[in-house]
DNA sequence: GATTAGAGTTTACATCTGTAAACGTAAAGT
DNA sequence: ACTTTACGTTTACAGATGTAAACTCTAATC
């Protein structure tokens, strides 16, 4: 068996943190001169703002450390789609779920897509279209009371 | 002109608060003690714990008060679909451009949508197909490295 | 009219976040 | 060997957030 799995997403990644992350997900491996010299191109922080966040990522478990000499190379324990995946679904959950479909109109208006992606999620959505519900209902009161956004 | 726009989404809300967001937009209206209610029916919070969520939505402009003898009536100031959409498109902003296309896809397939929605999300979609580009550079990295997610 | 109850306000406090300086230490240069 | 770098760690600190008790009134009750 693997030895490094993570499929439970136990901490979450702070906005600051996202920026770190990125890089490091980008890279797929990164030593922290690097990581201190991208991020501060991006974000008016200090190298010890940088640090900081490193060193919570790592704490959170979101980066592997690995010795290089006298410093680290640092690679991503997390996956940056779960990560994404996460993050978004997360925002979804807190939302009504009769209105997440509109949520969705208007984010995908707003959002720079690919063809390809386009295709995908048009693919994706009629397959879903087959076993749809013809509505929602709204679940923001507590079981027992009705009522709609 | 009229009196209370709220064209900015200055303040945030925070999952807390959503919380109790959902109920007064879901009513349209409610005293304290309908919101206190119906809250703490869904989550396991003191009375007090919700009076302070009602006391900071106040304050930042996401509710409204009207006297109403000696309590109040609380309103939305700021639309429901307005506040789901600066949350998605916040989350979204913070991750890779060339990644969202994914996300989404993770999204849509995790969530419960309706018929209507769906063809909505299909038609939208199409539409956007004919100005929509080959492919999404990664904006990971500060301009001038290039790297894809 | 005195008392009580309930609505809103103040205060409290631990943890999380954003932001950063200070520090210890080992490697690298001289 | 001695000093200077530079990397990672510790400490700092204000503001946001989750969670809630305490307090102050005004309105309702006896």
């Amino acid at each position: 068996m693997a030895i490094t799995e993570n499929t439970e997403v136990t901490e979450t990644i702070t906005n600051a943190e996202w920026c770190v992350m990125r890089i490091v997900w980008t890279l797929d491996e990164a030593d922290s001169h690097t990581i201190i010299d991208l991020v501060s191109q991006q974000h008016d922080w200090k190298a010890a703002t940088i640090k900081t966040l490193i060193g919570r990522l790592v704490k959170k478990g979101a980066l592997a450390t690995t010795k290089n000499g006298r410093q680290f190379i640092y690679t991503p324990l997390i996956p940056e789609q779960t990560a994404m995946d996460a993050a978004l679904t997360g925002q979804l959950d807190q939302m009504c779920a009769m209105c997440r479909g509109q949520a969705f109109v208007h984010a995908i208006d707003q959002t720079e897509l690919s063809q390809a992606d386009i295709q995908e999620l048009i693919t994706h959505l009629q397959e879903k279209l087959a076993t749809a519900p013809t509505m929602i209902a709204c679940d923001c009161l507590p079981d027992g009371y009705k009522g709609s956004c």
